[in-house]
DNA sequence: GCAGGTATCGATACCGGTATCGATACCAGT
DNA sequence: ACTGGTATCGATACCGGTATCGATACCTGC
């Protein structure tokens, strides 16, 4: 392997010194259009490509936008990152992303690494960090966006909303349209604390209204529509009385929704099925499946933005944006 | 914001030099066990995490493993970057991942910015790079896996599979179940070059028995299952006597099976359907799509894998890992 | 012709670590 | 007591850039 070309390469190819060299490429001023124009043929001729340790370490800067989330095989997740990776395209920022599998000893060992690189901005997933992680984020002096949840306290920013919320809005949805006896399908509940908030939101609507859940299943699983499908059975199997499922989420419910076909059960006459996130997979049957929308894209996005203009702007101040999932209940919205 | 510490800050806690500091905390020899305590203890209590930046560019080192996938969106290569993250994890090496967005020239720039962050080593998808990123790939001087493909020429190390291959033997699976009126649907094929090769050599295995496609929808639209809906029900319509319909992959099958469930068409007695990738999703309905199962964490492990030999190993070699996806027929296999 | 301003450039000192090598202290062996 | 070896530590020189400031050349106005 031959050595990796340095800026002093450069130079000498061009005939300057390492510093017009540097200020050349960076597009600086105080650089002669000719000696610039060199400097850059110069550079492309020998295929210097920088060496960002470098850059940021001398110029104490980072264009390292760290993105924590705790799992990459829900789709929602990569569809945040999606979102985030678009808002800073054009910016000169650039995205890190970091995966805790919704373990919070993980999560600080994964923000403390991210922390190491210096990253220029934060943003994490949830509410719910460990006391040393948050203290990690607020003393790093950098702006810090907690997305996706807003029923917990502030490190800096939040854009997301309240999963609690949401829960409570769509069982008032569907008391309203006359289900009375509801069940309860989740998976990964241990770990993934947001979806508890929606079960209990949904439950406290319940209550209000003298109900409560007639059965539950929870399954430590990775929520998948294999796993909604089977525990659908059982539930339908056990309690057939049941006109109302919640699912901790859209590929369970989907799981759920595929049994009912596959076994002629009436959906939503018999039994409406309802889950949460608006997925694409619902497309497969539209209407069939009541859901919150959640704006993952634009949450990402948004995070994004004000990690942007938090480090253009003079002061910084925090924000909060609370987003209003939409409950959308599908064909029972034709039904009076 | 006050300074963030720094390694002398944790030497004059403990009393030491910066060196010593160094060495404590990177568990080097030539520290007594007295020192290493203090220093250690020192670097918790003013909180000292490292920085990663001053670290690599000193010791020429990294620990990073630039990770190019094309895109986020496609549950397939979020499951790819879970392997590479487990299979690194444990080993101090650390995953840092670029989104293509399938786009030759963004690939380029990606594939450079990670270079510049000076990563030990590089899993980028796919062997359809640009002369231009394959030099810059080549030149880096790092050991570099393509994955997910094998249909080309390797810059280095390869873990993948023939996707042309796994075409014609599904192709052969259908003829063989006396399938014979086929008709194809794809999404995104411009710029998804592994389905459209995939196409063709399913086309291939359909000429050797003087067939071909009958008939042929391809939008250029993110491949959901919305889309496979959509385009399944047009071209039943304007092509009711087909037998089969091949997908670009089970999203879009998926798509294609919920119209059919839904409008009465049977599968798979009148129509079969097969896709690619043995997704998850799948199991919404057990057997019902034909599909070939391509072990996508397996080969996001096993190039993380290569890389950590070969940065152990004191002299590299090149490997090629191809793998063998499986063709499951599912209820086609029970009927003769 | 000369003072003062601007454009362009380079020498030098960092950024925060690590590699290297020499210094010192202490020990055992003879 | 002296030699040689080992354990421990620190001074110093980098790594490859950027910030800063001073030097130089050239131009302008009076």
């Amino acid at each position: 392997m031959t050595k990796r070309k340095t800026l002093i390469d450069v130079a000498a190819a061009a005939g300057v010194s390492k510093m017009t060299a540097s200020r050349a490429l960076r597009g600086d001023r105080d650089v002669s259009a000719a000696s610039k124009e060199r400097v850059i043929k110069a550079a492309k001729e020998i295929g210097y490509f920088g060496n960002h340790l470098a850059a940021s370490l001398s110029s104490e800067r980072s264009d390292l936008i760290g993105v924590i989330v705790p799992s990459l095989t829900n789709i929602v997740f990569p569809q945040v990152m999606s979102g985030v990776t678009d808002a800073l395209t054009g910016t000169g920022l650039q995205p890190a992303f970091g995966v805790t599998d919704y373990d919070r000893s993980r999560e600080y060992e994964v923000v403390g690494r991210m922390l190491s690189w210096r990253p220029a901005g934060m943003i994490v997933t949830g509410v719910d960090q460990s006391a040393p992680t948050r203290q990690l984020l607020s003393e790093a002096g950098i702006p810090i966006v907690q997305i996706m949840d807003s029923d917990g306290d502030a490190i800096d920013s939040i854009v997301g909303f309240s999963h609690r919320a949401a829960g409570t809005e769509m069982a008032q949805a569907l008391l309203k349209k006359g289900r009375q006896r509801f069940g309860y399908i989740g998976c990964n509940l241990q770990s993934d604390l947001r979806a508890g908030r929606r079960r209990q939101g949904f439950e406290d609507a319940l209550r209000q209204s003298g109900l409560n859940f007639e059965a539950s299943l929870t399954r430590e699983c990775l929520s998948s529509v294999g796993d909604g499908r089977a525990l659908t059975q059982q539930i339908l199997t056990e309690n057939p009385d049941l006109d109302c499922i919640y699912y901790s989420n859209d590929d369970v419910a989907f799981g759920g929704l595929c049994y009912c076909l596959h076994s002629g059960v009436g959906v939503p006459d018999r039994v409406a099925l309802s889950g949460f996130n608006g997925l694409g997979i619902l497309q497969g049957f539209p209407g069939l499946i009541a859901t919150s929308t959640t704006l993952r894209r634009d949450i990402g996005h948004a995070a994004a933005d004000i990690i942007v203009g938090s480090l253009k702007a003079a002061k910084r101040a925090s924000q909060t944006i609370i987003m209003q999932p939409q409950t959308l209940l599908g064909a029972l919205y034709e039904t009076p």
